[in-house]
Parts: C-alpha cells; sequence; structure tokens
DNA sequence: ACAAATTTTTAGTTTTGTCTAAATTTAATT
DNA sequence: AATTAAATTTAGACAAAACTAAAAATTTGT
C-alpha cells in the first residue's frame, strides 16, 4: 500500500463517518483537496486491488478488506496523536499534521508497543475512539455542548472542528480536555450559554457550544 | 525534500564515512540498490538545488547544506532507534527497517521533544554517535574487537557487520551492548580470542571479533 | 418529458523516480 | 600509444499520481 492509497481509504473512511457507506467521487476530492479526475483515477486503482466496491456515477465504498485498512490507519493516527500530547508534551492543536505523517509508517510490532506503552489508551485527544488491534472500539457517546440540556453534566472529549484557530481559542479561555462541564443555562435569543467549568461561571457562544463535544456524565 | 531525495544524501554520506569525500556515482548505487543511470539523475537534481557539488564523470560530495541535511537525518534515524530499544523493547537487529522510515517524518519539534524524552543520549543502540540538534557528535573512539590488545578492556558499544543474522548470533551468545569485555589471550594460529565478558570466560572467533566494537575503558 | 445544471469520467499532459540499451568518457593493459 | 575494459552519462520508455479541458452521464427544475 503506498502512502497516497492510503491517505485515500482513510478519506473514504471519514467522509462515511465510520459506518460503511457509499461516498461521492467529488466528496473525496474535497476532504483530499484535490480534483476529482484524480480520485476517479484512484477509485478505479483501489477497486482492482480489492479495497473498495466502484461502479462508475455510483460512487465508492470500502470492502470488507478496506474497512480493515482504513481502521489500521485511524489506530495508528490516533495512538500517535496521543503519544505526542501524553509522552512529549505536544498540545492539541499541534498533533495533527504529524501524526498524519507517523500513520504510514509500516511496522505491526511498533503500534502494538506504543499501543502498551501508551497504556492502551481508548480516545485520543481530541476525543475520538482508538480501535484496538482487532478493530473493535466504543461508538463515541460525545454529544455537542449546544444539545446538552440545561441542568446536565459531562466532561469535554473532542472537538468538531479542529482547526488550529478553534483550539487556541480554549487554550486561551482555559478550556482543556478533560474539564468537567455544567450546563448552568441557555439564552433563548442567542443559544450562548452559561456553564460551569471547574470552579469558574463563564458565558460562551453558540458558535462555540456546537463544536465542543461533552460524554455525558449524569 | 523529498523522502528519496534524503535517502541519496544519507547515502553519500555515510559512504564518505562522515568525513566530506568524493564518492563515485556506482558506489551510490550499489549502496542505495539502484542502477547507476538512476543516480546520474538524482545526483543532478540535488546539484541543481544545492545540496551536492557535482561535475561529470568525476563524482559527487555534499555542499556545507547537503552536510546539514545528512546530519539531521543521521540524527533523527539514531534517536528513533534508540527509542524503539529504550521505549518499546525492540531489539538490536529490528530496529534500523523501522527507523529508515521514522528518519523521515518532517517536524523539528517531535525530533528535539523525542531526544529530550530519552534523555540527549550520545550513542544509538548500535554504538554510533548521534549527532546533536547544532549537528555536533564526538567522533566514535571505538575499536574493533580483533585488534584490542591483550590485557585491554572495554565496554561493547557497536557492530560493523549489523546484519540480522549477526545480531542474532550475538543475542543467542549473550553478547549485549554494554557488556564489559577483557581480552585475556589471542590464539595466533587463527586469531580467535578469548575473552571474559561479565563473568563468563568465552572463546570466539576472528570472525565474531572483528565485527565488534569496543570503546576501551583503560 | 425536456432542457439546464451538476457530477463524473475520459483523454491527453506533466512531474518524479526508476529502468534498459546505447554512447561516451576515463582508466588500465599490453 | 593503441587497444581493451570499466565507469559514467545520455536517450528513450514506463509507472505513479497529479492536473486541465472536454465529453458523457446523472440529477434537477419547470
Ligand atoms: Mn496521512
Ligand atoms: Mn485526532
Ligand atoms: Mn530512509
Ligand atoms: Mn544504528
Amino acid at each position: 500500500m503506498t502512502l497516497s492509497e492510503e491517505d485515500y481509504i482513510k478519506a473514504i473512511y471519514h467522509i462515511g463517518k465510520g459506518e460503511n457507506t457509499t461516498v461521492s467521487t467529488n466528496s473525496v476530492a474535497e476532504e483530499m483537496d484535490t480534483k476529482p479526475s484524480s480520485v476517479t483515477d484512484m477509485v478505479k486503482k483501489l477497486s482492482e486491488k480489492g479495497l473498495v466496491n466502484y461502479k462508475p456515477y455510483k460512487g465508492v465504498s470500502l470492502t470488507e478488506h478496506g474497512q480493515k485498512t482504513a481502521l489500521t490507519l485511524v489506530r495508528k493516527h490516533r495512538l500517535w496523536e496521543v503519544f505526542l500530547v501524553e509522552k512529549l508534551d505536544f498540545s492539541w492543536d499541534e498533533v495533527h499534521e504529524v501524526a498524519e505523517q507517523l500513520e504510514h509508517i509500516k511496522s505491526e510490532k511498533l503500534t502494538d508497543s506504543l499501543d502498551k506503552l501508551l497504556g492502551y489508551p481508548e480516545v485520543d485527544p481530541h476525543g475520538d475512539p482508538i480501535p484496538s488491534k482487532k478493530g473493535e472500539f466504543k461508538k463515541a457517546i460525545k454529544k455537542l455542548l449546544s444539545e446538552v440540556p440545561i441542568g446536565k453534566s459531562g466532561v469535554c472529549v473532542g472537538v468538531k472542528d479542529s482547526s488550529a484557530p478553534f483550539l487556541k481559542f480554549l487554550d486561551k479561555n482555559n478550556i482543556a480536555l478533560g474539564d468537567a462541564v455544567l450546563v448552568m443555562d441557555k439564552e433563548e435569543f442567542d443559544g450562548s450559554l452559561h456553564i460551569r467549568i471547574g470552579d469558574r461561571d463563564i458565558h460562551i457562544s453558540q458558535q462555540i457550544a456546537s463544536n465542543l463535544y461533552l460524554k455525558i456524565t449524569e
């Protein structure tokens, strides 16, 4: 498997949100930042290799084999992200780019030893679940903060928008993964929220709330 | 810098044994397991990029810039080797292949954090010195065991032949990096040695002795 | 149902890195 | 010094992965 092939497999997996749906040529092109014609070419090749199902004009989906490949890549990507944060003191917004390279290193022993070193983590620094060696993982039970009802509380486990600017905003406002959050009140007018985070009461906009994931605790 | 370009730079560096000598097209081809014509093409490109000095029919050498690039690659390669052995329990003979991939990961922060995590090691698992961030390193003061005079002792710091079969032989015979070795006697007839390693007295052939490096201690 | 808009594919190029076969230069021998 | 051998480069071809422009299929709107 070449690096490029792997990135395509991963893109198809991600667009389908983990469930094995059929995705369009254009959506893959957009995700990968390439042209649709390039996608067509690659998808034909992947089809011949038995990694995807492809019918011209009808979209692509992963085969059993492709699915397994995607899970391995996601596993590697997220394990490396944990490594970078836990062992090398990287911050949220720095890990993705490097993990994008590290996920392509070919060594099953490396992946599994890393998993062990990190204590078999179940989620990555963005709150996304890490597939086990067998490809199993708990479907994330995370909810957007904007959809959490008043009175409920949870733990901050991830972001929807993982762009550097947003992550930097969170850093600046002292909102971090693992923080306990209680939804105290919601403004009907603009959807902004009053929340208690740690021991601080703060007020955040709807836009922020709809990009932060909580794992509901009660 | 592409992965392939980096591997060429490294090959030129290694053939020149770290000193900046001019090396032949053929030697690069052999080291890289490619054809001489491919080397010519690549060397032209590297020359245009200012990484090597190249005169047709006269061989290649690294420029200042190329030298620096080579040192960075060697640094990354060897740091990853230490990481694999120290943190992930890889053995001598397993690290090279994986490090060959990891050395190409682009992130200065990653390299330097790794260096810190490992406690700024000075040698890799094969006894080869690791360049510092600034590109400085102590020239190895290692000597082939076969050339150590009778009565002298040292610490096993590396191998000349780093092929898997040889490394496996050492494992099997309980000879490891860091072991203290005393040369007790030498057979004139076949050059074989009687050595004390740890608390064991053993007899090794000239062939083995000429592939093991010691750092002389007294 | 038909025309217009959109999506997707095909055809033809480009760049990178490799190869083979042939030509050229340099080195070694007589 | 001439010939032979070895090393190196050139020329031409190919596979991978991308692109642009044009053609074909599908979807949408009326
Ligand atoms: Mn990637
Ligand atoms: Mn992530
Ligand atoms: Mn390499
Ligand atoms: Mn090494």
